[in-house]
DNA sequence: CCAGATCCATGCCTCGACGGTATCAATGTG
DNA sequence: CACATTGATACCGTCGAGGCATGGATCTGG
């Protein structure tokens, strides 16, 4: 991957977007015109293609152009909440970025955290459906509340609950009017799963069951957040429930990691057995 | 504010960071180990901090450090999924992102849109509580579901729906034990509003109204979908219903914003007025 | 139709940043 | 105490960013 992306180039490449106009956005970049000229060139040979149409009388964004202005407000956001950040951790804040499964709603152990130690920054990470456990493993995230199945090498987990599963199919389809399943009843039916079909978000998701892709199995508190007219939620009978896990990295027993598990060990109050080695 | 990070300067800190070793963190650079030692001496001089404690024999993270290296995984996250994004448009093809407001789920209008135009990637942006249009004026996102009250001037905006609100209240209030309110219960109340508390998530605003720091109103569906038993939702008789809006910034009359709009008019079959003119 | 204005592009120069090689200084090891 | 390891420093060559002058294209007014 060429990650090489000249922010400064880019910062260029907005003020001439803003202003369609070379030697105004050279002005207020307080640089000569035709060195802005060369940069925009420069860049535009970087990233492989035409960012302006341009005569000697318009500038225009090309629709690459057009998407790398909209992309630009993203960068330069992530980059300055970054810097704050680094700069927040450097006179000694801390921060701690709890994740969740979507669908997962902030638990109780984050709000006892919370007011327990008020100087920590806390933020939540809200993870997709087919990345649960890589924002904990890269950095992103310090805890994470998943959703089993997801890969536990290099994580210290603990359960935190049970969700049931429902399934979820079409009003259309032969099976809607029954009041419950069995797993028997699915034999033979397309399961949408994170592995078969990379749905990007929950809706698009449900959106392919309605269209008849498919049948999916849902944790239930899902299923009541996204009802739906076209689609029906029923109890499978003898589905296991999907376990809920507090997971953290192998090698964070840093302060307020630590802090946190302290926090939920004790405000879970159940068999909240981790399944590695808890090192001091 | 200095956006200048460079980025291969954050590679190359990357690199020693996960190597705690500048020799073989520059050999994977293909550089030389001076060259590296001066480039992140130089970028700590850039960001105004250290960002390694280093011996001779030892090379370990500060905090700063620490933080910054889990902030590079978000940036060049972004980042390769901006250049991703910008050479598919290089390639024709088409995207559109809708903001939603949260508690808002994804309306019909956007699964009939998709069904009639596949060759059209749609992505979704969740809104925060605090900024409801920004994203749409800076071009984070293409066409938005608003809830009022927001900022009008530049948008063009259609209302489809409404959505009733209620009190949300502390189980433990005087007024909880009620089956309704009226707003003249509410006189004398604190009320929490995104302009008075800057709340950073929905669950930070209702742990602030369980600890007894006022009370709010928030959307129905969203009352439903954060249950908590600590917390009671009544409904408020003579409280005016809260509009939802599709909104788009003004001068966006482009292809996929415009045949949006077309799909949603259609869509909401009610009187769909757009509030301001409609340009060819 | 032409002179002038406007505006982006090109050529040439200077300077600073990046990268390489050689070497020093500090620290751990047998 | 000799030696290896490792990060830091010194010095040098190259390349790119920025400035200035100018060219070429296009629009406008007379």
């Amino acid at each position: 991957m060429d990650l090489d992306l000249d922010l400064r180039k880019l910062r260029y490449f907005v003020a001439v977007a803003e202003h369609r106009h070379f030697g105004r956005a050279a002005q207020t970049l307080f640089i000569a015109q035709p060195v802005l000229s060369r940069q925009i060139r420069a860049f535009e040979q970087e990233l492989g293609c035409r960012l302006f149409e341009r005569t000697t009388r318009s500038v225009e964004l090309t629709p690459a152009g057009q998407r790398l202005y909209e992309e630009a407000r993203s960068i330069t956001t992530v980059v300055t909440a970054a810097l704050r950040r680094v700069h927040e951790a450097e006179r000694g804040e801390q921060r701690l970025v709890v994740a969740f499964s979507p669908g997962l709603h902030v638990s109780e152990a984050i709000r006892v955290y919370a007011a327990e130690h008020p100087e920590v920054e806390i933020d939540v990470f809200p993870l997709r459906w087919w990345e649960q456990d890589a924002p904990l493993r890269d950095g992103r995230a310090h805890v994470g509340f998943l959703r089993r199945p997801f890969e536990d090498s290099g994580l210290r987990t603990v359960p935190v609950g049970h969700e049931t599963k429902v399934a979820c199919l079409p009003v259309s389809h032969p099976l809607a009017g029954r009041h419950a399943l069995t797993s028997a009843d699915l034999d033979g039916e397309e399961i949408l799963d994170v592995r078969t079909r990379r749905t990007s978000s929950l809706d698009e998701k449900f959106e392919l069951i309605a269209a008849g892709q498919g049948l999916a199995l849902v944790p239930l508190s899902v299923a009541g957040s996204y009802s739906r007219s076209d689609l029906v939620h029923l109890p499978v009978t003898d589905a296991l429930p999907v376990e809920t896990c507090l997971a953290v990295p192998e090698n964070a027993c840093a302060g307020p990691v630590r802090d946190f598990l302290d926090v939920a060990a004790s405000t879970l109050r159940r068999d909240a057995r981790p399944s590695g080695p808890v090192g001091a």
